[in-house]
DNA sequence: CCCTATTATCTCGCTCAGCAAGATACTTGG
DNA sequence: CCAAGTATCTTGCTGAGCGAGATAATAGGG
């Protein structure tokens, strides 16, 4: 067991920061009527749709982990609350490709766009060299957390 | 709307890396039979554990946002699967001090450690003022969200 | 002291997200 | 044109969490 050096307050700050934003993402459900997992949806839709790439109900699913079921049930919700529409696809009329509605993007830059702004503030407090220690430390936990998935691979 | 400046991919990064952290904690709680709530009870528990102080059902619901009814069920669940014991309160009998097991503190420590220690060795990495700034930034971070809690507080 | 108000937890009945299994609709290759 | 494959939806179920109220224990005024 180390013996708690200086590092781990700060492993313990990236995790209260990872949960606050969680809590954050959490206070956009309930205060819109949605659950977790619906703005997660949300999330993954408006990516997709940045990249401009269209998503199906079956990716949707794959990328929560939902199963076909849960991911209808979803897309029920969804589209219930006028936040996505079902477009049956055009060159194969078997998938479901589902668009977010724009007041659904409204409704999330609302809510999200200041916090966003406060942390972009943030960042220009910092020169370059540090917001590069920023930018490497981010994406060393992000991989770090991701590899952790698949154990010993190399 | 602002123009996708660089800052904004250092903010995707930084959801990117809450949400890996997310789903690390899911991937334990999975492994284990558990629900994320049941993985953020335990984490309270131990965070208590670690200060000294004694925490009883009623906090830890409060902690977690849940009813009497839901947090007896969390409870239970818990005491069922092993990893905590009710303990009747010594001074005041109704009250139910929960305790962690040493097994799920060791479990805990088994799977987080890895990945705390990957954080630390990356932190290492990095001289002081780098530090400086991942702490600062991780900290605004925190104080960002938790304060678009209350809308317009001074 | 005792009796009432208060506090801490638990019980009951319910709602709803998500799962497993299978039905349905459409496409594609032979 | 049909069989196999693929995408989504339907059905029936399990279990987390909620609201309301029951139960148990303490604290304070009379």
């Amino acid at each position: 067991m180390p013996t708690e050096g200086p590092e781990l307050e700060t492993v313990h700050l990236l995790r209260a920061a990872a949960v606050e934003l969680g809590l954050h993402s959490a206070r956009f459900a309930s205060r819109n009527g949605m659950h977790p997992t619906d703005v997660r949806a949300l999330i993954v839709l408006m990516d997709a749709r940045r990249a401009a790439e269209e998503t199906t109900a079956g990716r949707l699913g794959a990328a929560l982990g939902l199963n076909s079921a849960g991911t209808t049930a979803l897309v029920d919700r969804l589209e219930r609350a006028g936040h996505v529409r079902r477009v049956r696809g055009a060159t194969d009329r078997r998938k479901v490709v589902i668009e977010v509605d724009e007041r659904a993007v409204a409704l999330g830059q609302a809510f999200f766009g200041p916090l966003i702004g406060q942390v972009v503030e943030l960042l220009q407090g910092y020169d370059e060299r540090e917001r590069a220690a920023i930018r490497g430390f981010l994406e060393g936990v992000r991989g770090a957390a991701a590899a952790a998935d698949r154990p010993l691979t190399s």
